[in-house]
Order: C-alpha cells, then sequence, then structure tokens
DNA sequence: ATCACGACTTGACACGACGTCAAGTTGACT
DNA sequence: AGTCAACTTGACGTCGTGTCAAGTCGTGAT
C-alpha cells in the first residue's frame, strides 16, 4: 500500500531537490515541481501541507541520501583540535552544494513564513554546535588565540560557514570547490589559532 | 512647484527607511509604507514606478543623508594599510546597521526581480572596489599574507565584511555593535596579513 | 474670475502563486 | 461487484503588486 505512496513521495521530494539545484531557476513554484515529478499540482498537497513543510522534508530526504551525520561524525573521531577543524570544514564546507539550492529556498522563504525560518535556524544551530566543538577542543589545547573568547570564536567560525558566504565565493566570485575548502581551512586557522 | 512633490518624496523615502529600519516586520509591503507616510497606496505609483525602484532610491537616499562616501573616503586617507583596513571595516562596519532593513528587502527581492538583483550586486561591487585598495596596498607594502593570491584575499574581505555576517553576528549571536567592528578588525588582520 | 494643471484620492480590476474544495476517474485488493 | 486510496480536473478564495479611470482640491497664470 504505503510502497506506492512512498515511491511518490520521493519522486516529489527527488524532483524538489532538483529543481533548486538548478539554479537557474531560483523561485521554483510547486507547479514546477508536480510538473517535473509527473503529478498534478493538487497532488502534492496529498502528500506536503505546504511549500514550506515540503522543503524542510526535503532537506531531511537531502540528509538521509548523503548521509550528513556520517560525513560530520568523522570530524569528531580526529584528535586533535586542529584536525578537528580541518575535517569539520571540509565535510560541512562540502556538503553546501548540496543543500544550497533548498537552503536558498528555506531562507527566502523565512522573510514570512515561521516554520522555514523555524528550520532553517536549527540546521544553523547544528552547525553551531559542531564549530563549538571544535573552539572548545581548541581552547582546551590552548590553541585558541586570545582576540576572541570561546563562544565568539564559535559564533566567528559558525558565520564564516555559513551557505551565504559559500555562495559568493563559488557563485559570484567562481572560486572552484577545492580552492573554498582549502582557502576556508587555512583562513580559519589563521583566524583562530593563537 | 516642485518642492512639494519633494516633500512627499522624501516622507516616502523616510517611511520606506524606517519601516525597513524597525525590524520587526522584514516584510513591508507598499500599502503600509503608503500609510506611515500620509497617503494612498496609489500614489506611491506617483514618485516610484514599482516597489524594486522605491527600495533603490531609498539606498541612495540613506547615502545621501549619512553621507556614505565622506565616511568611506577617510579610509583612502589611511597612510598604512593596516590603517586603511581598520579605517574601512569601522566605516563600512558602522554604516550597514543603517542600510541593513533596505539591504535586506533588496536581496530578498533580488530572488525573483532582476532590478534588485542587479541594484543590490552594485553595491557589493562597490565595498569589492573598496577592498581591492586595501589589499593592494597591502600587498605592495609586503604585508599580504601568502596564503590568498590578491583577488581571492579581495573576495574573502569581501564575503566576511558581509551584511548577513554581520546580521548574524549582531541579530542573532547578540554581539554590540563595538564589539562586531572590534572582533572584525583583529580577525581580519589576522586572516590577511603576513 | 476662471481655467488649467499637477498632486492626490477612491474604487475597481488583472495577475501570479499559494492553498482549498468538490466531484470525478482509475486500479488494486477483497 | 464493491470499496478504498491515490490521483485528476476545474473552480474558487486570498494576498500583494501594479494599472486604470474618474473625480477632488488648491495654486498659479492669464
Amino acid at each position: 500500500m504505503s510502497s506506492d505512496a512512498l515511491t511518490t513521495r520521493e519522486r516529489i521530494l527527488q524532483s524538489t531537490w532538483t529543481a533548486l539545484l538548478d539554479g537557474s531557476t531560483p523561485r521554483v513554484r510547486m507547479s514546477d515541481i508536480a510538473n517535473s515529478a509527473g503529478i498534478s499540482r493538487q497532488a502534492l498537497y496529498l502528500h506536503f501541507a505546504n511549500r514550506t513543510e515540503l522543503l524542510i522534508e526535503t532537506t531531511h530526504y537531502i540528509d538521509r541520501v548523503k548521509g550528513i551525520d556520517r560525513r560530520l561524525a568523522r570530524s569528531r573521531h580526529a584528535s586533535s583540535g586542529l584536525q578537528r577543524l580541518e575535517a569539520y570544514v571540509d565535510a560541512w564546507g562540502n556538503y553546501i552544494p548540496e543543500i544550497y539550492g533548498v537552503a536558498n529556498a528555506l531562507i527566502v522563504m523565512g522573510v514570512t513564513d515561521d516554520g522555514a525560518r523555524l528550520a532553517w535556524e536549527g540546521r544553523l544551530a547544528a552547525v553551531r554546535e559542531g564549530c563549538e566543538v571544535i573552539v572548545t577542543t581548541l581552547s582546551r589545547e590552548g590553541q585558541l588565540s586570545q582576540r576572541l573568547s570561546p563562544p565568539e570564536a564559535t559564533d566567528v567560525l559558525c558565520a564564516h560557514l555559513s551557505v551565504e558566504t559559500w555562495w559568493y565565493l563559488r557563485d559570484r566570485r567562481g572560486w572552484s570547490q577545492t580552492r573554498y575548502v582549502e582557502a576556508m581551512q587555512q583562513t580559519l586557522k589563521a583566524m583562530l589559532l593563537a
């Protein structure tokens, strides 16, 4: 019974993802998603309450497919704070391209829609937690610069790993993905380490 | 004749500015602006072609009132690259709060409206030019870190001085304005200098 | 004195996108 | 044959932008 429903649902999620990933159409409409999923616009509402819920579910879908937890977990296995920082920037920095489209749509919706805003803030909070672990480790090792308190360092790290910064460097300034990760690792080290 | 028209026009621009500055209402409607300017919604269109043009004109209005040119010019009078950097971060960092509301509205509109997108990109280009001058000066003085090429350093500097980063630290993380400027100066020095 | 004109008002309307509702159709399982 | 879930079609309400038409009002020129 639900295996068929699941298939349609996943087709919708997949369509949403790829439609937003294309980036050529920054404003993806419900009808666009329905078309590319091969169903009617109204049928979307049989699976998702509204556009916001569809976007949120799409982020969860991407997380599941791309195994973000697995990727980020590796940074926690690193021995030193420095290695954690490098591993985290690598993992998160290479994940941004996957979620960029949906993230951007969520951010834009967040201006008018509380659900979208809260969902995106939740994501940011998760990233910030990862940053906090790194800063705490660096601080315990005595590696953290005196310029910033640990909470401040966490904020700065999180701010610089933002989707917006990635987008500016990658999309508007034409950086390659590998250069972005490399440069971020180096500049963040210069910024945070004593 | 036009002194009366000018008054209404300026009242509209002022209303737009303050309405967006409040920040409590991220999505300011044309009718809101009209109300607070004391005229009918339709009368707005006697002065501005559409919402995008109104927002763009509001940024120019703020520039004029707040004298951004004068402020930024001071950084060009500094003798060393280091002083230029500090002066620029101070001038621009303290200007962001003034334009934040309108900037944010423009960014959001830019998703669907080409005019808004181009206008905001123009602003970013101006900021980037300022950053370029600083990086060039630092480079000529042999102060620039080897981690980044001059264009890359310019991009990174510009990215970190973004409105989005300011908003995250100031609004979501509760930084004070003076701490923001101070910390930005310090972290950017650590990031860019050899 | 009146006439014209510019600034503004009121009221109505089209449009695009989201979301809802009601009345089908279709295919599978019982 | 009957039921049910998934889906379709078509119509509608809402909200904000932008447009149009007709009217008011005050000021300045002739």
